[in-house]
RNA sequence: GGCUUCAUAGCUCAGUUGGUAGAGCAAGGGACUGAAAAUCCCUGUGUCGCUGGUUCGAUUCCCGCUGGAGCCA
């Protein structure tokens, strides 16, 4: 099987330019890596490439699924293996690209769900008491008492017998991660000016359409650049203010995303060169052919 | 011009009855197996505006100065 090419980096680094114009050179077919750009019709906030940036590269996995479905990294896992299949059948390239360091991670290494899951949200419990229960089990790590969200789903695991898959990651594929980075000042310098660009492409408008039609849907309450916006619509904070707190987010993002990758993942980082963007295409390149 | 008031971390501010200080946010680091663009954990030395005085000791009290805010002329 050839080397799957995997594109990761924090939001705004250029990487999906970067595998578009990979594709051309490689003759490969991209495989989306981002929790959001999955959905239909989060196009500006999610920052999903155009049509015409897409120029003519098949893009799998990208507005795949309606806003009110439901999507996790389960079904996401069995989706890609299944792309990865279909376009090693044609014997095409393959480039996975996104920022969803799990969805990716689980995609290519050895990580199990089991099919149908409980959500069983233990009101009646603290947090500590639900550590406790856990406890029982002599797990290798455990989640910090504070984080109840991963204390319910790993009891939920836990008491339904769900595989617990060993913790020693093994990758099931032959992979490439090339990781995009720029230096944090300028990275976030862009993330602004990226803000700014959406919101003159109709953010706003995008935004609107999308509450008015799915009043509740989950990822328009989870997804940065639309979540902000909750309050802005009951009229109870100023569109500038939101406009901050996208940018403030963002940024957030973008560091946690450098831990995942330089912690999860055997990540070979590039920096972008500014002033010619084919010049690290370029030096990109090199390294796959090196590398295969 | 007179009076009052404020000046402390990158920002907004606490506080020290005189023994050189701490929250939130920002920032940085980290964790990560079904919401992951999620969720959570760790990290606080800063001429306490400047100058002089009182004091064993001043960021704290006092004089003056500078800058901001308000009130009165």
């Amino acid at each position: 099987m050839k080397k799957i090419i995997v594109i990761v980096g924090p939001t705004g680094v250029g990487k999906t330019k970067l595998s578009v114009e990979l594709a051309k050179r490689i003759d490969a077919e991209i495989i989306n890596g981002d929790s959001v750009s999955i959905y239909k019709d989060l196009n500006i906030g999610s920052a999903k490439p155009t049509k015409e940036e897409q120029q003519n590269i098949p893009h799998h996995l990208i507005d795949w699924k309606e806003l009110e479905e439901e999507y996790s990294i389960f079904d996401y896992q069995k989706d890609v293996r299944k792309k990865i299949e279909e376009i090693s059948a044609k014997g095409k390239n393959i480039i996975l690209v996104g920022g969803s360091g799990l969805y990716i991670k689980a995609a290519l290494y050895n990580y199990e769900f089991s099919e149908g899951t409980t959500h069983y949200t233990y009101d009646e419990y603290t947090n500590e008491e639900l550590l406790q229960k856990i406890q029982k089990y002599s797990l290798p790590t455990l989640p910090e008492v504070g984080n109840r969200k991963r204390l319910v789903r790993l009891l939920n695991k836990l008491e339904n017998e769900e595989t617990i898959t060993s913790r020693k990651d093994e990758c099931l594929y032959p992979i490439q991660i090339i990781g995009l980075t720029l230096d944090r000042e300028t990275l976030y310098q862009r993330i602004d000016e990226r803000v700014d660009q959406m919101l003159k492409n109709g953010l706003l408008e995008e935004v609107q359409s999308l509450k008015e039609k799915y009043k509740t849907s989950k990822i328009l309450n989870t997804a940065i650049g639309y979540k902000e916006f909750y309050d802005y619509l009951l009229g109870k904070k100023e569109l500038s203010t939101v406009i901050e707190e996208i940018k403030k987010d963002s940024r957030h993002f973008a560091k946690r995303q450098y831990t995942f990758f330089n912690h999860q993942m055997p990540t070979e980082w590039h920096t972008v060169n500014l002033e010619d963007f084919s010049k690290t295409i370029e030096e990109i390149d090199n390294s796959i052919k090196k590398g295969s």
